[in-house]
DNA sequence: GCAAAAGTGTTAGTTGTACACCCATGC
DNA sequence: GCATGGGTGTACAACTAACACTTTTGC
């Protein structure tokens, strides 16, 4: 069956970046295409909207069919809609991003018919389609807003050391922090808590773990908390 | 001529929120609908994107058509997909939101066929489909972006007094200002800069006029610029 | 006992905030 | 001469930034 339209109307899909930590490293996952344009090469998961779903639920079922992933953090980011974008017809873009921890989440690489892979953004492939516009805008994103909204502890696992913490921090923002003010400033984010409990299995003193406490954070959030890395 | 796809396709639209100054008060452009559904009632002004023209391309022809409006400050807000939000099919709308100084542009109420008015932030009529959420979603945006980005300016005339630019904040913002701290920011901005003229025909002291040097401005963005109100 | 990372305080400089009065002009 | 808004400085508090050593643990 088709659809009949009395004015042409642009193709709508969703495209995602999905980011994680990885061996102290930012990573980006890319899928392999398989077919023209563009085939053999590299580029962000999506694909197209159905009329009865919301562009959320479209970007969600895109990522968990090609890549398997599920109940992640998910943000729009941007709307991508240069006419020659896609050089077989006219197609609009809404472009989302993800944050994913690897240690809760069992994508390691290719799931899918299609193969896809976590490209270190150093080291990325050429990518289809304007996809490279789209990850240097959610990159830019990720590292704005990591310094003012809590969204780095999705990259990490619950519980996490400070050392950890500050790591991260480190590699979006791509600068050095000083470990006492870093812990200094961390530590007097109330939603910031200890377990109590300690890192096990290390060849060096243990480290406390912590957890991100959101039920805490949207509390004073409301208060008008601000904070800044 | 009609348009024949496989799959059923989404309508794309794009809506604008048009943000002015106006007597001491934000305002925002809204348009009286002639037609069903919603006939009577306010609305942001948009329309359909066509297959040739990008989003912005998009946004700016309805904006001119139906509002006279050209040559603004324009910006992407956000993609609006929920699947009901039109009630005769599926429409997703790519929302922008624009800024403009009245007294450079001739658009003082209604234009075109239909009936376009200023309404003021504080006292707005129901609007249709989900247009308010879109309000409230660019009245959030604007707040936050004109604390850390001078595009507070594109509301002013080119030439400003500092209480116009400081009244400008306070209304944005929604709280008062202490004078001094705030001439004193933002003369230390090396972007706001004194013309040498001064008012004229007003009835107490004439106020020093200053304008935005938006080269300025984005030399010393380039060189890590962080500025805030 | 040594390698590796955890953990901890102080100081100086900068920035933010609170606050009140005199000045210039038009009427 | 008075009403209206223009223009200015200072002191205290808060925050940021720079900086180095001791502790704990596993091997």
């Amino acid at each position: 069956m088709t659809h009949t339209y009395e004015f042409a109307r642009p193709a709508l899909t969703v495209d995602i970046v999905v980011f994680a930590l990885d061996d102290d490293e930012l990573k980006v996952m890319l899928i392999e295409r398989d077919l023209q344009p563009f085939a053999g090469a590299w580029a962000l998961p999506g694909g197209f909207v159905r009329v009865d779903e919301t562009l959320d639920e479209a970007a969600r079922r895109e990522l968990h069919e090609e890549t398997g992933l599920h109940d992640i953090y998910l943000e729009q980011l941007y709307t991508f809609g240069q006419v020659a974008r896609d050089p077989r017809e006219r197609v609009v873009t809404v472009a989302f991003y993800a944050l994913v921890n690897l240690a809760g989440h069992s994508v390691r690489a290719s799931t899918d018919a299609r193969n896809a892979a976590w490209f270190s953004l150093s080291d990325l492939p050429k990518l289809a389609f304007d996809h490279a516009d789209i990850l240097k805008t959610a990159v830019e994103r990720l590292r704005n807003k990591v310094s003012y909204q809590p969204i780095g502890f999705e990259l990490l696992p619950e519980r996490f050391t400070l050392t950890q913490l500050q790591r991260l921090y480190e590699l979006i923002l791509d600068r050095e922090l000083d470990k006492r003010n870093f812990r200094k400033k961390v530590l007097a984010m109330e939603f910031v808590k200890e377990t109590g409990e300690i890192e096990k299995d290390v060849a060096h003193r243990a480290a406390r773990l912590y957890r991100f406490d959101k039920r805490k954070y949207d509390r004073l959030m409301k208060q008008g908390l601000h904070f800044e890395i």
